[in-house]
Formats: structure tokens, sequence, C-alpha cells
DNA sequence: CTTCGAGAAATTATAGATAATTATTATTTT
DNA sequence: AAAATAATAATTATCTATAATTTCTCGAAG
């Protein structure tokens, strides 16, 4: 992140907040009072509402009128919803991408699948997936979808987040190797599935509650 | 649409800005002044800078930082790229509802179908096509999935109507008929390939010049 | 006649203040 | 003691005002 003195307070705040929903500083349900915001980030509350705005159109927050806005709830059939939208965009941009992939492009593709098996921390591991999935999609050049296709990462990050906020399991990404020995063969019918599949895979994980009891936190590991 | 006292004054700005961009009301470029619509509103320019972050995340706007915000611009590649994203994500809303499917709701899809094919003006065709792919979309029941949708059904009418202003010739909507005709039969199989095709038919007409040439429009007209 | 630049006007972005609504607490009544 | 109601506090949504930035206009120089 740079200085960012160039755009607009209120993007800094709706990415700053963003970050924190996504990263599960923010509790779901929690609410968000412009006062206090404000007060925080030293300026008055009108920007404060258009980051609220931003939030709401990224599906990180949801707004009553008049009642305020509350960091979005999510649950199992939310996460099965992103996995699929993200399954059906990826392809697309994949299949756009693939003739303007480069060995370089690849190369770093590879780079940030070693970054991944060697991550020790949730944090790391989802930045350097995030980074795989954006090298191979971004040369696509299809701004709209990019754009779509970031938010889904956004709220597969956050469903992470909530469930392995500290425990993480060192694993080898095989479907990451596959996708890039087949795009590296320009095979992209084979490469297509295999990224269909691989975003759709929901993680499941025993997790302790509050009470003692252990319910099943489910995310998207791919 | 209601009378909407319930919701804030932003939301009603976004979305009557929204429609004059759709429609065509406002042509790509044109500069949105927050004072002068404040004015017309009859409100301050906070509400309308809200609505400003709304019409932005749909991409009907875009806006520079300390130099305003403009209609957004248009080209064949957006309306492809609008085309593709359509299909991929409609396919996947289908293969959703089709279990949920009731004749009653198939019943009223061939009705708003019969609209379009008996309407004679680009705005009626417009709404009573929206009307058809709504119906059999909204039973799959994924919120998230539907917006989305919602946001590209907006973009292909505002292709639509920059194109198609005026004139407009009747024809009957073939793929939509074939669409219920397999969806009555349970076969999601032969439905989903009709739909996924039918939304990418991007039509093309010939348009007069202000210079006097004709270039060629295009439009996703599915 | 064109190009550059200074000053003026318009416009955006933010701050501070006000009215209206909702949530909370205290109090009264049953 | 519990429930209902009134008073109070907190919060949202909006408006008016101010500062900062950009665009426009017009004149002077090349």
């Amino acid at each position: 992140m740079t200085s960012a003195s160039e755009d607009t307070i209120a993007s800094r705040i709706s990415r700053i907040l963003a970050d924190r929903i996504v990263t599960g500083q923010l509790d779901p349900g929690t609410k968000l009072r412009q006062d206090h915001i404000a007060e925080e980030f030293g300026t008055s509350h009108v920007p404060v509402r258009e980051a609220f705005r931003r939030l709401e159109a990224q599906g990180l927050a949801v707004s009553e009128p008049r009642r305020g806005v509350r960091v979005a709830s999510f649950d199992l059939k939310e996460v099965r919803e992103v996995a699929q939208m993200r399954a059906a965009l990826e392809v697309l941009a994949l299949r756009h991408a693939a003739p303007h992939l480069t060995p370089a492009i690849l190369d770093q593709a590879e780079e940030a699948t070693v970054a991944g098996d060697n991550s020790h921390d949730v944090r790391s591991w989802e930045e350097a997936n995030r980074r795989f999935h954006t090298l191979i999609l971004t040369p696509c050049g299809m701004p709209r979808l990019l754009a779509a296709i970031s938010d889904l990462h956004a709220a597969s990050a956050r469903f992470l987040f909530a469930s392995w906020r500290s425990e993480w399991e060192v694993r080898t990404d095989h479907d990451h190797r596959a996708i890039l020995t087949f795009l590296r063969q320009g095979n992209i019918e084979n490469a297509a599935p295999v990224l269909e599949r691989h975003v759709q895979w929901i993680g499941q994980k025993p997790v302790r509650n509050a009470s003692g009891a252990t319910r099943d936190a489910f995310a998207i590991v791919g």
C-alpha cells in the first residue's frame, strides 16, 4: 500500500475497513458507527458514509436506513455461492487470459505457489494464493470481470480468516501445479476444469466454540 | 416503483440517475455535477455524493478524485465482456433455479416472452425480456449472484438503448420458447446451453452518425 | 493566428451544525 | 416483581458553510 494521498479520504477509509472486515478484526454483525470511525480517522462523517456505500456494494456491510450499518453476516450457503461464482467467472477469465500468458508470468505464478506451500500462517497463504489467481487471470484484459472476481476473492478471504484465524497446516497445492503444467503446454481445455474444481473446494474444520462445543467451520481454500 | 419515502434520499437519487444513464437520457462522458443534481432534487450534495458511489459500484459512472464524476463510457469490447459474464452467471443461476421452477412460474415467463414479441418499442421489449430472465433465475435463491446479474442486465439495457433508441422491429424470440420447452421437460442440460448462447447473441445495426456517415451499433439482444 | 499563462469562476471535498429517528434507561402501574 | 410507558441519551441522516482544487476565460506575447 502506498501513501495514497492521491485518492480521497473516503476510499482510504473504505480500504482500511474492508481489510478489517476481511481479516476478521471486525466480527459479523458489528455496528459500524460513523461518528466513532470519523473520529478515529480524524475526519467528518461525510467521507465515512461514502465509504459505507462502497462496502455495501462489495457485500462486506449491510445498511438499514436510519438504523445504521453493520458488518455483513455469512453462512455456509454464502460460502458455496461465492465459490460457485468464482468458478464460473475465473474459468471465463482464464479462457481469455490463456493466449496472453507468457513464460515470465507463469514463472511468477509458480513462485506464488511455492510461497503458498511454505506459508505457516493463514494470512501469508491467502496473500500468495490470491497472487497466483490474479497473475494467471489479469491478462484477460476484461476490467469488469476482474473487478467482480476481486470482490469475490475478498469474500473468500473473509470466510477463510473467520475459520482458520490462528492455526494453519502446511500443504502442497497440487491443483496450482497441475494448472501451471497445462498452461505451459497451452492446454486450456484441461487447465480450465482443474481451476473450476479447485476454487470450489470447500475446506472443513472442527472449531471449538465459546461454550466448549465444537462446530464445523467452512471456507474456500482454493 | 413505489413512493419510496421509506428509504434514503441517496438511494432514491441513485435509482433515478441509474435509470437516466441506462435509458440514454444521459450520454456517456456527461459530467454529473453534484450541486446541480442536489438542486434538482431539492437536497444538499451529501446524499448526491453517496448516490455517486453506488453508481460507480454498478459501473454506470466513473469518478476521478477531485475532478468529478462522469457517466461511464463503453465500447464493443465491454458489450462482449458483459455478454460473456451474463452467460457464465445466468447459466449458473439457471442450474440452481431449475429444480424450484413451478408450472406457474414458467407460465409467467411465457407471458413475458409473448409481451416481448408484441413490443413495438425498445423500452417495453427490454422490460419484458428482463422479466423473462428474472423469472426463471430468481428461484435459485442466491442473492449475491442475482444482484450481480441484475447489474449486468442494467449494463445490457444501456447498450441496447444507446443503439436502438427509436426504431424497433418486432421479432419472435425462438430462444426463449426453446428454453421454456426444455425447462417444462425438466431438461436442464439442454436449456442451459441455449441460454448460454442466447445472452451472447450480439445484435448489430447500422446507425446514422451526426456527420451523416453510418457506423455499426452493437448491443446484447438476449 | 496560435500558444501560453494569470486571474476568475465553477466545482469538488471536507468540516461543523441541526433535526429526526432509534435505542436505552428509569419510573410508574398492575 | 414484571410489564408497560415516559424521559433521556445516542446515533443517523441531512443541511449549511468553508477550504482546496480544477476548469474556464480572456488577454498578452511570440
